[in-house]
DNA sequence: TGTTCTACGTATAGCGTTCTACATTTTGAT
DNA sequence: ATCAAAATGTAGAACGCTATACGTAGAACA
């Protein structure tokens, strides 16, 4: 069935580098070079190239250069759009490549094994897996097909790739060290049952150690509940019904901390007067007064800068596996303020 | 200065058209006509193919692809990551694009024309503009030149490219409704200064129209304030101090009207005893019992979906411009509820 | 038996870059 | 002057696909 097509959209003649190299009466090679800061190229005849360049208006095209080489593009995948945080990351990875030629293209989708796929079929020079649920084997197997960084996922055991983090383990303490300085005791931690993740691991453990490292007499312990809504609702509701309810909980994400206190809230419970919440991520919305959610700022944009920076260098050749670490830092707020004021 | 490389990451060599031609035992031409669905191949030619690219794991490179024709990538370029509202769109855009061989990729910049122009160098099929502030002459140029469809953009002025909305005049005439019918009367409208948009301008015709038709008595209010945080809270500040304070606000966005919340409680007021509040999006958000906003539902996912379905169409060869309106949907929680129940 | 279709395959010319290999000119040291 | 080395420029072959133009066989028809 042949379809009669209108009028097709008009491919749009673009100037080539052809063009660009007859317009600076130079051959092509030369605009190439110009183009790539390569060496060989005379002041006089790059300033020739790069007038002719402006004039005409040339840009070159990714798809031509990715045939040969690189396409100037970096991949980023997010496990989830709807956390705030990752906003954050993204505009850290774009102030990063700002004065480069790179841009940052980001996917999403529910099989990120897929998108990575999507990924390497269009030629990306590098890629930053955000918080990615793979093994380490597989994450290692990844990087040895492209350039690769990870923000959140604290396996370094493969050396194919880059890691880029905040010290969950240490949020996690600093969080317990400000709720015990604040005057609570039995500290409940909301956590995430599935998918498994080092994020996740190292947050409990800091919980853990933490815990036990403050003598306060609190009880450990961790509730972990699915991501999905409904099951976070149940496991709080269950946690601030129980006989021995605990003083503060600490939820592994604001999200899970908004949906925590919003329980709190229909339960005509109050925070932080019966019960004190904390989060993760320092979200935007923590800083609104009904919210207003003491959590742990990862800085983000940081994490995006330096994953940026990071996958860059691998892209220019070094291929020994780097680690970067960012301290994080509690943001106290009122849902977690010193329950009885001196 | 030159760099010494290590050990650049290899290549890793990818199975090409040619290898499974070899394999198949046929020729190259044959195995692209397979590829693309082309005509003239018979049954046992493609199953041959077909299982030469099983077994070599064949993928096509989208760059080559590319120097040909298409890419199979469609750009996304957002406004604004930090809203969550835009996650639903492009979760719609995502499950359109679902079974086909195209994927969608984000882009986002504080610089739009810029993107468009990187989107354009990397050869994407089309383009999904979400909330975009050019002109619709500018759109109509960017139309020119490749499938192009808005959503969140009211003038349909151009005939070069497609749009699709969430009908923004009646999403307002909607609030106004739902407010008036629970009592309320002085109803102010918190809208934005910077940039112009035809969404704001449609919602605001919305609620000067509806204001006008239900001859409340309440007086039409509208106050813009800029996108930054610290004005929208000096905005509504005034706004709740002033003498004749309103009976509610209607924000142009939930995280306006989030703002607004957190302001009147800083005041002391109670929503929606002493000021209702109702935002537009829908956003997740809205839900949690401290926030409890009521709000405009507009369908992101069905925005999106309807978008990537008139790309589609129009990398096809459509070339009549289609304008496709998703009604608007009211969703009432405790911000706006009736202040005296009978 | 020819002749004309139709169906199925193939050969191959690009698409716009990059980059190696090479040619030419200039510079610097004697 | 002489010659090597450095600096500057060019030609042209890829890269992996697509799609046009063409070839060939068999079927259908006279």
């Amino acid at each position: 069935m042949a379809k009669t097509v209108s009028s097709p959209p008009k491919p749009a003649e673009r100037i080539t580098i052809r063009e660009v190299a007859q317009d600076a009466g130079v051959s092509v090679a030369a605009v190439s070079k110009v183009l790539r800061d390569a060496y060989g190229v005379s002041d006089a005849l790059r300033a020739k190239v790069r007038a002719s360049m402006d004039k005409l208006n040339y840009r070159p095209r990714a798809s031509a250069r990715g045939m040969r080489g690189k396409t100037y593009t970096l991949g980023l995948i997010f496990p989830d759009l709807r956390n705030p945080f990752f906003a954050d990351v993204y505009a850290g990875v774009n102030s990063a490549l700002e004065r480069t030629q790179y841009q940052a293209m980001q996917g999403f989708s529910t099989t990120p094994a897929a998108l990575i796929e999507a990924m390497i079929d269009r030629q990306m020079d590098g890629l930053i897996l955000i918080g990615p649920n793979e093994s380490a084997a597989s994450l290692a197997a990844t990087g040895a097909r492209l350039p690769l960084v990870t923000i959140g996922q604290h396996d370094k055991s493969g050396d194919g790739y880059d890691t880029v983090n905040n010290d969950d383990q240490l949020g996690a303490r600093l969080v317990v060290r400000h709720l015990v300085g604040n005057g609570f005791r039995n500290i409940a931690m909301l956590s995430l049952m599935q998918p498994a993740s080092t994020v996740i691991e190292q947050r409990e453990l800091g919980y853990r150690l933490e815990m036990m490292e403050q003598k306060c007499g609190g009880t450990i312990n961790i509730v972990r509940a699915p991501q999905v809504v409904r099951d976070v609702q149940v496991a709080v509701r269950r946690l601030l019904e129980s006989k021995d309810r605990p003083d503060a909980i600490f939820c592994w994400t604001d999200l899970m901390a908004f949906e925590a206190i919003s329980v709190a809230v229909d339960l005509g419970l109050s925070v932080p007067d019966d019960i004190a919440i904390v989060g993760y991520d320092n979200t935007m919305f923590c800083d609104f007064a009904q919210n207003s959610l003491t959590s742990v700022d990862q800085s983000g944009e940081l994490l995006g800068l330096q994953a940026a920076r990071l996958v860059v260098e691998r892209i220019d050749g070094r291929s020994a596996a780097d680690h970067f670490t960012v301290p994080p830092r509690i943001v106290a707020r009122n849902s977690s303020r010193p329950r009885k004021p001196i």
